[in-house]
DNA sequence: AGGGCGATTTGACCTAAGTCAATGTTAATT
DNA sequence: AATTAACATTGACTTAGGTCAAATCGCCCT
């Protein structure tokens, strides 16, 4: 497949012209990573940035103690370093491959030429960049306002569906994964599925499949008007 | 006054040439707040954003226990509520005033209308959204990552400038709105303050003034290299 | 000066969640 | 099937920081 495809089918490029997907196909590079490998440091100066083509990715912070916090994760079609391409700002977290994974890179200059003479370029990534803060503002609010079990019943909420009372699903990342992703570390998410489960809130083969047993507990959890005892 | 040179002197509008800036102010609405008063409520509507003329504001989430988590404070020249304006959704958080305040509203379909036809506009609008996404990044570092002196330690060595050894300033919010800010509670964050007294890292008057006194002890705290008894 | 009110501080206490260490489990490889 | 390594769970313990309640401080008013 052609650069110019994927790029026709991005988050941040579906439905432009092609005279300006053409535009920037001249200026893209694909680059393929192996799993666990990394793609850009934090504090490492910004030459451009990235839409995923196939595989996934995760955006994290580290702390000095080695805890690690995940920011996001991106899949096909979703741009991921793009912030610090407008700021001139260092990346300000890591990137990593979490499966073998095919990506665009745009470089900085490049594409900010582009977008100078072409501004329609940017009403898309106006749209994604509010997203993405709509999203940030989320985790800061879970992270400082609700306790692990509520931030974890949200996120299986949301992974769950909206469907009606008994709906199951499988995660897509590990549980450590997940932790990281919810601000905990494992023991603590361990502890807080098997208190759902006995509780009745959820089912759980002990892996990766969760079956929603109480939508509506799980609400309260995760609007603080529950504890888990 | 008039709005046009508010506009012009904005961090969004400030460079274009007049025709646009002429656009602009013909959408815009002038609104003043008194302190303490609503600007918009979270889960609300948008209708449109705002840019700060004079007097300042804070975006602040509540959790159900009533714990405030302050996201940003604006003053003169900025914008805020401009991501729900892209992305449809309804506000994540509230705004309110923290003193008397006048404000620039400019109705979210015109404004979109206007930015439509002149694409340019966009261009700032970009470097303002990636700088927050890299503000957040930090909020969240700070909350998932640091514990309470950490965060306050790099709030301090923040406002401190980036000075010499010994810089001194005053805070420009209240202790419990800091407390808040941090993801705390006052106790907490006057425990840690008297703490850094004694320890010889700062000092204060017990109200707004601070001084640094060992910023190298602060940035250890900062990064987790150091603990605070 | 004295009253009053909010903001701040201090103390005693409690609890969520992290640390450390041991034990199970699963999956991958030979 | 046996071996290993990564992942996950469990238990005992510690601790940062939150809660609640009681001073205390600072400041604005008469």
């Amino acid at each position: 497949m052609e650069i110019i495809e994927h790029l026709a089918v991005s988050q941040l490029f579906k439905g432009l012209p092609n005279v300006h997907l053409e535009g920037l196909a001249s200026i893209s590079i694909k680059k393929s990573y192996q799993k666990d490998e990394s793609i850009f440091f934090e504090g490492r100066e910004s030459t451009g940035f990235f839409i995923v083509i196939s595989g996934r990715i995760k955006i994290y912070k580290i702390s000095p103690e080695g805890k690690e916090q995940i920011l996001h994760f991106f899949g096909p079609g979703e741009p991921f370093g793009e912030a610090p391409a407008f700021t001139g700002d260092p990346f300000p977290a890591y990137a990593e491959a979490i499966e073998d994974t095919d990506v665009i890179f745009l470089p900085k200059n490049e594409f900010v030429s582009l977008i100078k003479k072409d501004p329609s370029l940017a009403l898309n990534m106006l749209v994604i960049l509010s997203h993405r803060l709509q999203k940030f503002t989320n985790i800061i609010e879970n992270l400082s306002l609700k306790e692990v079990p509520g931030r974890l019943a949200a996120y299986i909420i949301y992974s769950g569906g909206n469907e009606n009372d008994a709906s199951e699903f499988s995660l897509d990342i590990s549980k450590g994964q997940l932790a990281s992703l919810l601000g905990t570390i494992p023991e603590t998410l361990s502890r807080i599925l098997t208190k759902m489960v006995k509780q009745g809130l959820i089912d759980s083969d002990g892996r990766r499949f969760i079956k929603i047993l109480d939508r509506k507990g799980l609400e309260e959890l995760a609007e603080g008007k529950r504890r888990l005892g």
